[in-house]
DNA sequence: GGAATATATGTCAGAATGGACATAGACGCA
DNA sequence: TGCGTCTATGTCCATTCTGACATATATTCC
């Protein structure tokens, strides 16, 4: 519980983008949180853009609003599945989705 | 159980690609198997690229040979995090695995 | 044929994740 | 101030996923 405690402190700490400098982290790991954390970034990102609130999102995904918000933020109980589905489930394409865990885009080229 | 096992033979049944055509499944969750079995077929092109067997692979990514074999042929017991973490494991790059699930180009991902 | 190696499939106990609920905080508004 | 709405966080119990194991099915080599 310690673990999971520290990564979730850690991916609030740091800014989305800075994830390389996650100290103790091999290069997957951080790979894969920052992945995770563009994700649920994204998902706010998306959620707000259509105007729902987090209840009615919970809604939409079947889920809770105390799961969204936990989605949103980054926790470290939440899966990659489970931000991916709610990300389609906003009507986020795939090719969308692809594009949000893809590496900084500094301009158009993916 | 039987939803499951449904799925399963599903995508057995069908070829990549072809997730779209899956009957009774909502856009979403086609959407969401089949960026499951892109990865799915991506992390066996990458483990014999790189000549190892199951077992290797699964020592690298401390499970087992036969949570590999199943990884790879795409069982819904496998998580989508399992997935990526896997082929992170391997060497892939964020970009690579974001690569894998677009739906660009009909060439076998890389 | 038999041994060695690689992959596939089923099962199960334990770990991780899920939804639901309670509750607290934050913000706006009358 | 209190009220309504939205979001955050912690906990609980159920469901899902995981690693490990057993076992079956190739395939290759002798």
């Amino acid at each position: 519980m310690r673990e999971a405690k520290r990564k979730r402190l850690v991916s609030k700490g740091w800014k989305i983008g800075s994830a390389k400098d996650f100290l103790g982290l091999s290069p997957e790991e951080s790979a894969f949180i920052e992945m995770k954390l563009e994700l649920a970034e994204s998902l706010r990102t998306h959620r707000e853009r259509q105007n729902l609130t987090q209840v009615e999102l919970a809604k939409l995904v079947k889920s809770s609003q105390s799961r969204v918000a936990k989605m949103e933020a980054g926790d470290p109980t939440v899966s990659m599945d489970l931000l991916v589905r709610s990300l389609l489930a906003l009507g986020a394409s795939k090719r969308k989705v692809v594009k949000i865990i893809s590496p900084a885009k500094r301009s158009s080229a993916t």
